[in-house]
DNA sequence: GTGAAAGCGCTAACAC
DNA sequence: GTGTTAGCGCTTTCAC
């Protein structure tokens, strides 16, 4: 691993001696470990001159601090663990596009505070020991769980024990962990009343309801129906793996759509993706949005402005819910207590209601 | 943090379970700290009995060795880097839904070989340091880097000191660095046959030439147009992120397809989000696609097949890339030296072209 | 302002 | 099979 072979690097600097470690540039620079610790670490208490002569002789051999020893000096890896667990829907979770959208916010946000980010995907299921196993690994100071999929219970267990995290996801009423998310439940409120006033009187909300932030999605569309006297929102329930959806919509749409009595005639889709995909199913029946069905969906990512027509969604302010994530976690890595924070969501008016 | 009260210990034999690292649990078991390391590690040279004790007490106090002391004394971490290099367009590269797939495959695979995954997006132009600093962190034993963006040379010149680096990218004659990455200018060569199959004669290249990619890609295009006696393929440079690039592409084709003489009649663009967004521009123009205007795309990404029409385009295969990169790069980690690995494209038909 | 020394938690010789 | 010991590379008192 390290030099295969010795004189292999005749042009450069570094010969065989090898700056391999702070003794080795002590050595060179004719001080001791310790100084030239504290220089690189732009500690006050070094002579100008050293630490100038340190910092030109580290800059020389490209001698950069073993991360992982000053961790463990220090007792912090200066890590942050990002964690996406895929409870409810094994697959398509990941590449989902909300996720990575956060994840690439997250990612910016860490870097700006000096801090480096450690990727894990897990699925529950296949090991109830995810979260615990990731906090003691020794190698992060603080978790970012995104999403709590269908995982509310374990989080809640841990967050008793360990200070350290902050999770995206739906606030519950008198919940343990530090939450940062939509307000989900006024966001499907919106979306319903929209389709409502679009002239929709019978709702469907199109996604999985287990997962905590659809499911409060779904109570707020029932929220906003019961209040005019409208029927029951109806639950079609789908993966989320455009595959597998797609198909599950079209026997949806098949069975709620054709025409009779009671058809349905305003979906609200728990994400864009699922709404995006569902517009196709609909122009594939020659089924008119929005005058035959109206349909919002949720996230306002870049797709709902290119759907055709363009869609009418609820936007979560991504950007915004990823900087609260990363404040909220250092402060809590600071000693503070915090409390959750909820985002408000927004209507967004375009052309399917 | 150090406690120099020697009777700390003694005086409290293990309130709370507080089981903190291999020699607590070895005082627990009644053994050595070594046994308890070489039981945990899973090495043969331990009683059976022994070992489920040992394993028995972990589990019961939710104990897991601590990586990074490990790390350190094994001098390997467990953890590779993923480095999205931002060079040629800041902004939208990151969630750009290309890399972001890419991604949570490396995600995938390298939690499948029992490595962790450290993610890290860099801006080259603000630190030209960005690659080497990464590789002498110490916290990684190998890196992957996302893109060869405008940062071919920089990649080279580590190349050649560090063994431990596979690539995203594309493949030039001679290079040093181990890629793995599509035929880009076969892709190239396939989107503009395509393009003047169904009748196009003045192509047009949607997208930036600068990276590698892009550039490769553009000239496959620019093969197929000479050989078949066409004049120059028409460069149309955008940045990548969606608001700028409608805008630029507004432009472009208020330009050049303004129906006198020599209009553009066939767009190959650099990435299927590219495609979608030009859709978006012709429909408003009210141009007819295939009819007026043939549209090929670069990647498969869903959302080609959810465009009114559905985006004809040059998949990659992002899994196989994934794989292909984590395959060689644990390969190099053993030492083997590693070929480079090319991908094929494969043109998927839709309606666009 | 700098050096010496004691570990952070773990692993791997080397004994026995 | 298991205990003992010597560090991995770094930071941080504590002296001076």
């Amino acid at each position: 691993m390290s030099e295969d072979t010795p004189e292999a690097r005749p042009d450069r600097p570094m010969r065989e001696g090898a700056v391999r470690n702070i003794t080795d540039l002590a050595r060179l620079a004719g001080v001791s470990p310790g100084t030239v610790s504290r220089a690189l670490a732009g500690k006050s208490l070094v002579n100008t001159k050293t630490r100038e002569k340190i910092e030109s002789l580290a800059r020389e051999h490209g001698f950069r601090p073993n991360q992982m020893a000053s961790g463990l000096r220090r007792q912090k890896t200066g890590v942050i663990g990002v964690v996406i667990p895929l409870g409810h829907d094994t697959r398509q979770q990941v590449s989902d596009s909300f996720f990575m959208t956060l994840l690439g916010h997250l990612a910016d946000e860490l870097t700006r505070k000096g801090y480096d980010l450690m990727l894990r995907r897990v699925v529950p299921g296949e090991d109830s020991d995810w979260l615990d196993r990731f906090i003691r690994s020794g190698m992060i100071d603080g978790v970012i769980v995104i999403g709590q999929s269908d995982q509310f219970e374990r989080i809640e267990e841990v967050a008793d024990g360990f200070r350290a995290m902050v999770v995206w996801g739906n606030h519950q009423q008198g919940q343990h962990h530090c939450v940062v998310g939509t307000d989900n439940r006024l966001g499907g409120r919106l979306a319903a009343e929209r389709l409502i006033a679009a002239g929709a009187r019978r709702i469907a909300f199109l996604g999985d309801t287990g997962p905590m932030e659809f499911a409060a999605r779904f109570a707020g569309a029932q929220d906003a129906a019961a209040r005019m006297g409208l029927p029951d929102v109806l639950p079609l329930p789908t993966h989320l793996s455009p595959d597998r959806a797609s198909e599950e919509i079209a026997q949806h749409l098949a069975v709620h759509l054709s025409g009779h009595g009671d058809a349905v005639d305003g979906i609200f889709a728990a994400t864009d993706t699922l709404a995006a995909l569902c517009l196709t199913e609909l122009r594939a029946l020659g089924i008119a949005v929005p005058d035959d069905v109206r349909l919002v969906g949720f996230d306002d990512l870049p797709i709902a402005r290119q759907t055709v027509p363009p869609l009418t969604t609820v936007r979560q302010d991504i950007a915004a819910g990823a900087r609260g994530l990363v404040d909220l976690l250092l402060r809590r890595l600071a000693g503070e207590s915090t409390e959750s924070l909820v985002l408000p969501p927004e209507l967004v008016v375009r052309e399917t209601a």
